[in-house]
Parts: structure tokens; sequence; C-alpha cells
DNA sequence: TTTAGAAATCAATTTTTTTTGATTTGATAG
DNA sequence: CTATCAAATCAAAAAAAATTGATTTCTAAA
């Protein structure tokens, strides 16, 4: 009886963290166009590739990255309807929101 | 010359990570409604009351909630149109992606 | 096989974020 | 004024996330 509200999924909680950092912005705005192999991407970003990987990680996980192995490259690409997931989450909190009016805090003495 | 592509604002930034936290989230679902003072959000998510003022002032530095002061109590809202402004930023990685065919790393032997 | 390149993983460190308890500020009432 | 309550702020500690350099894994070629 501590957890009052239904817990928000953990791929939507890490998909908004992940769209959080400028680095992980900048593969997404890469990945935009056409799904790029992470030497491609460490080149263009000029990051090691190390730290790409890691990243890469944390958008892979929260789904919004795909990616497919071809000879010895790796290929990262958007995957498009978890975008969409998040949209329609922040969608739903501006929907069925009634509004009502200001709760009354009561005098206390 | 390290910066690729443009920066994206930081409101925005800020807005997707204030979303990243559950407790953050729960705070959004609970002023879904109807506004509340800092004490009724104390009350209902069982936090105290400096750790819940971190967190209101995250939400609000990234334009998701704001504040009135109504005599002795600060009441806090959504800000609805900064939801939409994630939404449509989300948005316009779907919109506008051509999709090229894959780019091929040359052969390197 | 051996070798080489691409990417993932790992341990250690650094940096950032969060939590905590105490203090301060600000509004209101006596 | 002084006291009280709500909320913000602050410094220190704790926890989580990111960076680094080295190592490992995997694929493919010689």
């Amino acid at each position: 009886m501590d957890q009052v509200l239904q817990a928000t999924s953990p791929e939507i909680i890490a998909g908004f963290k992940a769209v959080s950092d400028p680095l992980r912005l900048q593969v997404i705005e890469l990945l935009r166009d056409q799904e790029l192999c992470v030497c491609d991407l460490c080149d263009r970003l000029n990051v090691r590739q190390s730290k790409l990987s890691f990243h890469l990680k944390a958008l892979k996980d929260s789904g919004l990255l795909r990616s497919r192995q071809e000879r010895k490259w790796v290929y990262y690409s958007l995957n498009l309807p978890q975008f969409a997931v998040l949209e329609q989450y922040l969608a739903d909190f501006r929907r069925f929101s009634p509004m009502a009016p200001p709760r009354i805090c009561p005098e206390s003495e």
C-alpha cells in the first residue's frame, strides 16, 4: 500500500530517458534518413566506440532503435512504432483531463 | 566543429528527463484531474517535502508544470501545451523520414 | 588455423543525479 | 512584532549514470 498509482512500463521510462540525452538525440537524428553502422556513427559523432556502444544499448533497450548484422557490421535504424508509443503516452495526459476545480486546503488553525 | 547537429532546446531535454522518472510521472498522474498543493502531493505520494520540492522544480523547469500561490499554499497543475511540444518533437522523427537505402560500409581490405 | 576489423563487454573512475535532514524564506494570523 | 505553517533551499551523503581504456567476442578473410 505504498504504490498508489499504476506503474509505467519500463520501456516507456527508458524511452524518455533515452531521448533526454543530447548524444542519443544526435544518434536518432542521424538515423532519421538511413540506417548506419556503429563505425559510421562513431566517425560522424566523433566519439569513442565503447561510449557509443553504451548509448546504442540504451536506445535499443528502450525500443527506439533496432539493429541488424551484415557481414562485419551492425547497422542501427529507427524503430518508428516505438516513437508513436511515446507520443501516445504523452497525448493521454492531455486527453481525459477534466481539470476539476482546485482542491482547497482546509484551514489548519 | 565538434557539434555536428543543431542542439535540441534545453527545455525539451529537461521535459523528457522529467517524464523518465516514476515519481515525477506519479505527480503528473495526480495533477491530471486537478491542481494540488505540495502538502497534498506529499500526503498522497508519501514522500518527504524536500524530496518532492526537488522533483517539482525539475517538472516546473521543464515547463510541464505551472504553479500559483494562494494564501499559504502553492498549487501545482499541468501545463498541457508543453506536453504537446514534446509530442510534436517525437512526431517529427516519424515525419520527414525518407529512409534511404542502407549505407554500405566499403570493403576495407 | 591464424589474423584482422567491428562491436560488445567489463572493471575502475569520474560525473551527475537523487536523497536526506536541517535551515531559510515567505505568508498569515494572533 | 512574534509565532506558525507551507514550501524552497542548501550542504553533505548516497546512489545512479556516464566515461575511459582494456579485453573479449564475433565475423570474415588470408
